[in-house]
DNA sequence: ATGGTTTTTCATTTTTATCTGAAATAATTC
DNA sequence: GAATTATTTCAGATAAAAATGAAAAACCAT
């Protein structure tokens, strides 16, 4: 890795906060990096400037923005008669938001109706507490499920 | 650490199942293991009663129930006139939700927007592109902030 | 205070997650 | 279809996080 080139103060302090927010759900440093630099650039980005830019290598810039593209917080585009692609940072929030809570929440959501499902089938009915407390986690899903989509909708255009 | 005594399967998976949903919230294991013990607890369990249970260290126990107590998730017992002290978890998700968002997300939203306040005066006027995206990051900090408390609500007993 | 417990703290170890770099693959032009 | 350049993959290296265990501190009844 080549010494990296100093970037803007104002770039800088942008990608602290987002390392700040992306930590708060579980998402790698470099990732926020690598967000932070697209939210910055004027332009869009081809994936050498940007490991060039930050110091990190290749293959991180590589994983990095396949996990934004994943989220829907970054867009590719290949331009007509060109070698390299170019990245963009998504700027609605409301779709940020929206992709996260599709991508990143929602599987998980389901996976844990499903398995609480089988789960409080196989409580024999004579245990009336393992099933009181199985049946509250049910609720907490559930209200989880519905609650969701709406708080997406807090961050809409005209709430 | 000595052989940790087998758990009922319902407690097994109940505890799998909090750890996963600590997990999405950057929460650690150990303290997924314990909240999910006394959720499932009858009564209130002492801390070398969870530490047993599990097969964690007391130190853990001892770290991950203060976590614990500082989320709001669970609760501390002195009786009178007893040595130890019991530790229930708390059951109310509204009550849950509503902690996190105090203690974990909102001391973060209002230091993302001191931090955005100061970086917004430093940016040299002419820099019409900085402080551009500048403002979009206050916008969307001033909607998160907006945005939680009620969605908290939405976890509230008759929404 | 003293002695016997419970609880917290923290330096070290263990585990887990992330990053790197080079090789493999894919894409594009000539 | 060969050469060139861009991208992905993945085994190993590095860094970060969490758990341990033992010592220190706090607690309480006497």
């Amino acid at each position: 890795m080549p010494a990296p080139p100093p970037l803007p103060e104002w770039e800088h302090e942008v990608i602290e906060h987002f390392i700040s927010v992306f930590e708060t759900f579980g998402l790698p440093k470099s990732t926020a990096k690598i967000f932070g630099t697209l939210y910055c650039a004027e332009v869009p980005m081809m994936q050498e400037d940007i490991s060039a830019r930050l110091g990190i290598s290749v293959g991180s810039a590589s994983q990095g923005l396949k996990l934004l593209q994943n989220l829907g917080a970054v867009h590719r585009e290949i331009p007509e008669g060109q070698r390299q692609s170019y990245y963009t940072a998504e700027l609605s929030v409301r779709r940020l938001i929206g992709h996260f809570i599709d991508v990143q929440l929602r599987p998980k959501l389901e996976n844990g109706k499903d398995s609480l499902q089988k789960l409080s089938q196989q409580i024999p009915p004579e245990n009336a507490h393992a099933r009181q407390r199985v049946q509250t986690l049910q609720t907490w899903q559930h209200k989880a499920a519905t609650a969701l989509p709406l708080a997406a909708r807090l961050f809409g255009p005209k709430p």
